[in-house]
DNA sequence: ATTGGCACTCTTTGAACTCGAGTGCCAGAG
DNA sequence: CTCTGGCACTCGAGTTCAAAGAGTGCCAAT
């Protein structure tokens, strides 16, 4: 479907933007008075309610309670998003200050990572997200076993886009370190290429067969190194400034406060809140009516934005997610986010979270070719 | 100084000890009457009032105001921990139960210490932590160069006891893995059994001389390899059951709340927080009469207790630490730690980290010794 | 030494009340 | 037809006041 330009007219765009930037600072319901009196409508505070009431009707805004100033709905934020703020640009110095931290970091992805959330966090306020790329369906590369010491080896995977990942594995104790060598060799031989999804654990007996190794010792530690290929797929996210959460009014409440918490303590849960946008990097196909929640104004700017209820997390109705997706050489993808309140500066989060993601495909396309 | 019996007499002792145990499950100032009914004290309120006011006058209560119950005050905490509290032993089935995830774990350290960390918090409802070991004074045993790559590769360290590490760096992209692995062996047969912290720049230059690799190029990679050694000590520590924490009474008030989030953000604060009791493994010689902290009834439990105002943090008056050092073979140590409220329940936490840290001590020590 | 009794203190709770921000609606002006 | 000033109305926030209740300290009696 193409963009429906929406049927508010330029008074009711201009007014509930001006709601939604009033309500994001200061935090209180706002009335007909204060927004004449701050933006510059020519309008009387009177015809001001009388839009404001219009825009309740359509859902855009509530009120906590008759005799009080409105506050955006979902919807309204949604709209807001799509249609009404502005994007500023980030100042230069602020760029630079992003590229010259990343940069730092380039040649390990974990860290790349947490200096990204680092950023993210301090640069916008709120907290944010950053999950490694997911790696099952990336590419073996090389397989090393490193014996550290008797019938105990490092299992040394190489992926694609040079992802390296490690796991100690204990072993029969008899095996030295040539016959480690020849059965990695043997495996590298047969299976680099092969997706990590697609090894099995007869792939590997199959490719290490003829390594002249004892078959009982041989299977003991082709095993424990398919569990290691298995493992290596494991989700890690790192979250950084969750302090800043409590600074913010809506989790005063310290129930609202801990489920907040809870659900950023919880692994699973941050991966299935990010997990979604992946396949759609194109965009569109998204969810039922409502539901619906992915936010770009053109494919150029792919991330996501997932608001209140729209999380459909009990325990988050009052906060907003900020997702987008960083790439890496030969199709693998992460994410990173931000999560904040619902009434949350999404022009100033967008801004700072597209040029990150910018700047780590950046980076990480360019990699190589730096010395 | 041999341990002062402390002159309180059994009176005292019984209710103080009932106090703290009081208030530790109601969070509520207790007052005389309450202590009568639920403990079997033969005694009236006034004579239960006039003891209180006595260890009000010792300075181990204190009153929120007049006409409020009484409150322990650090000084109470200290003589209950110290003196007064009962270790109630692990029901057997909880102990199998932590004998088993760390089983699970026993490979990688860092699997090891967030599965403790998670046992703990979950075991005990506060937070806990778990800091790697320092490995600054562990030794070299192996190093590996293994090239991902053109232009980048991973080295790999093995050290004491088994601790591996390992870390990507970027290299003059014409060495290829036959020169790198010259280079690594001669590294370790003349560095091997150094402890990292003393290993030099200088001493890596010499070690390397002869493997046959311009020296430009060569010392390039040394460099490089020098800093993966030297970052090798970084600290990670493993934070969990946040919420947790925000469930207790002290941190409904958000500020509160923050300040310690805040604290166990910051892995500086833990660190700092953590590390001062490394040195003190035996016991003894603890600093100065109020803010000595050291607390063990024997030398057969050398946790540490930090209470309030002794952990001297603007903000974590409220807080008490329990940390205690878990041993890895050849003098490496790390620390586990739970963080709670102050009005903690102690001996419940001291069973639990005791007996992870006996736990983790025995299956790494035995760790080579099973198949 | 212990205890029952009593006066006193200080917080908590809730009701009643005022204040003010904000609304909806309407009649009149442009 | 649109906009505006005016007005009555609503409802939460804050204040005040009194009563309730928990707990204390002290003392005289056992």
């Amino acid at each position: 479907m193409p963009k429906e330009p929406s049927r508010l007219d330029e008074r009711k765009r201009t007014i509930l933007r001006a709601v939604v930037d009033e309500y994001v600072e200061h935090a209180e319901p706002v009335g007909s008075r204060s927004l004449v009196e701050r933006y510059s409508l020519n309008l009387s505070s009177a015809s001001v309610r009388s839009t404001l009431a219009e825009l309740e009707q359509l859902g855009y805004l509530e009120q906590p309670h008759t005799s009080a100033g409105r506050v955006p709905t979902d919807r309204g934020y949604r709209i807001y998003i799509d249609e009404l703020m502005e994007l500023e640009p980030l100042p230069e110095e602020t760029k630079e200050h992003i590229r010259e931290q990343l940069r730092e970091s380039i040649d390990e992805i974990p860290e790349l990572l947490r200096q990204a959330s680092g950023l993210l966090s301090q640069e916008t306020g709120y907290v944010s997200l950053a999950l490694q790329p997911r790696v099952a369906s990336s590419v073996l590369r090389q397989i090393k076993l490193l014996m550290i010491e008797p019938g105990r080896v490092l299992v040394v995977l190489v992926l694609s886009a040079g992802v390296v990942r490690d796991r100690i594995v204990r072993i029969p104790d008899v095996l030295d370190q040539h016959q480690l060598q020849r059965i990695a060799a043997a495996i590298e031989q047969q299976l680099a290429g092969c997706q990590l999804r697609d090894i099995s654990f007869i792939m590997m007996q199959l490719a290490a067969a003829d390594s002249q190794v004892p078959e009982s010792l041989l299977n003991q530690v082709l095993f424990e190194t398919w569990t290691a290929i298995q493992q290596a797929d494991q989700l890690a996210a790192y979250v950084d400034g969750m302090p800043n959460l409590l600074r913010h009014r809506e989790f005063h409440s310290i129930s609202r406060a801990r489920d907040v918490v809870s659900a950023l303590s919880s692994d699973g849960l941050l991966t299935g809140l990010m997990e979604p946008l992946r396949p759609a990097v194109g965009s569109s196909g998204h969810g039922g009516a409502d539901a619906g929640a992915l936010a770009e104004r053109s494919a150029a700017v792919p991330w996501m934005v997932r608001i209140g209820q729209e999380l459909q997390q009990e325990g988050l109705e009052d906060c907003s997610f900020v997702t987008t997706t960083y790439h890496l050489p030969e199709q693998l993808v992460g994410s990173i986010g931000v999560v904040g309140p619902r009434r949350m500066a999404y022009s100033r989060v967008i801004s700072h979270i597209s040029f990150v993601r910018q700047t780590i495909d950046h980076l990480l396309t360019w990699r190589s070719s730096r010395s």
